[in-house]
DNA sequence: ACAATAAATGAATGTGAAGTCATATTCATA
DNA sequence: TATGAATATGACTTCACATTCATTTATTGT
């Protein structure tokens, strides 16, 4: 957590702060990126950036934060908070969807969640307990898809948790290197294409059938 | 590539500096791992070190590559040379199986290998144009086994070879996380279950069928 | 035995940022 | 406007290693 200084700072010079973080995290991984950096780019001196930030990791920490609400906004939150109405489907995918649409619109944010996520060594650094939240919730959508009925009832829910977590993982690299070298964000109906396939491929699989 | 003199030590000596390497690894990722360590361990003076490598990523690259080597001869060759004897699912259940079969034979070289596939920016800093060669490998199986006429052919090879990607870089997970916390690797039927389960899923999805 | 070449050694050097701290400046309020 | 509390500052200190290098020691060939 920032130290108060820090809120107690005019708005202006807080977002310069933010601002330069955020840029020096998405052009560089977490241990190339210079405080020192931060701070001259914010326009503050190095000393006062430990008066606003007890180390690198809580800055980093603090970024992380906003990056996650940030991305909560991008979900449809009736959809989200009432579960029990959707299908476990339609509830994928509306969090692939969201997931494309923060990723279009948040192209800085999106670099440095990749860094994270790329890096399991890092999440331990600075959660040193870190427990993986996407396995859970998805172990908790399946049982409830589950009891909805919409699931093969064979699955094992925590390995299938598993195997979606590690689609996800992929995501950055559909991102970047999709189809042709690159997805394109501004093509809705494509990027809504891809959500079909990923999603088929879940429900589905990939056998041929008669 | 190590020095000429590292070929050249008494092999006995130069396992001394390998296995002191692994021991090192295994036990730190990457950037923590300490080459003082590795010497001490090994028994050699720092500098010798450096006569055998040009420097700490020349000996990492050199461990990936005998771990690479390692893990190919779990492979039943005669599958994977006879590619088209054998069905697309056959075939992904080899890989997995030697896979896990490595894993259960080689804890420290799995830690290893885990450490550099857990980490995309050490990939690309040790291997500045790293591609990703399972993708490539996912998508020429998937080609071969469309032309067979076993799977699905609308699906897309590129992407579903990055959800079989992004799924591969789980199993680490699998295997240190499983179904209560840890799979045991000593359990072979319990293990060839789990592969049949991440099969099942692969082949046909998730969705209850009537 | 004598060069000549190769290998071994570990103290010394280099590096690159993180983080500190004594001092200066600004601000709030009585 | 006086006073102490809060902020700002950047030169300096640290630190943890990787890497170098001048010497010493061993090996090989004649």
């Amino acid at each position: 957590m920032p130290k108060e200084t820090f809120f107690n700072l005019p708005e202006q010079k807080r977002a310069r702060v933010i601002e330069a973080a955020l840029d020096e995290f998405a052009a560089y991984p977490y241990h190339k990126a210079r405080i020192t950096a931060i701070a001259d780019q914010a326009g503050i001196a190095k000393g006062s950036f430990y008066q606003y930030f007890a180390d690198k990791k809580d800055l980093f920490k603090y970024i992380a934060d906003l990056i996650v609400n940030k991305k909560l906004e991008y979900l449809n939150h009736d959809m989200m908070l009432n579960k029990d109405k959707y299908g476990f489907f339609e509830l994928l995918h509306e969090l692939y969807l969201s997931g494309f649409r923060f990723a279009k619109e948040n192209p800085r944010l999106i670099d440095i969640a990749n860094n994270l996520l790329n890096n399991k060594e890092l999440q331990r650094e600075l959660w040193n307990d870190y427990e993986d939240q996407s396995f859970d919730y998805f172990q908790l959508l399946l049982k409830e898809g589950l009891a909805k009925g919409e699931l093969d009832p064979t699955i094992d829910t925590a390995l299938v948790s598993r195997l979606l977590t590690g689609i996800n993982y992929s995501l950055g690299d559909i991102l970047y290197k999709g189809k042709d070298g690159k997805i394109d964000l501004d093509d809705e109906s494509g990027l809504i294409e891809t959500i079909d396939k990923m999603l088929a491929f879940i429900k589905n699989g990939i056998k041929k059938r008669e």
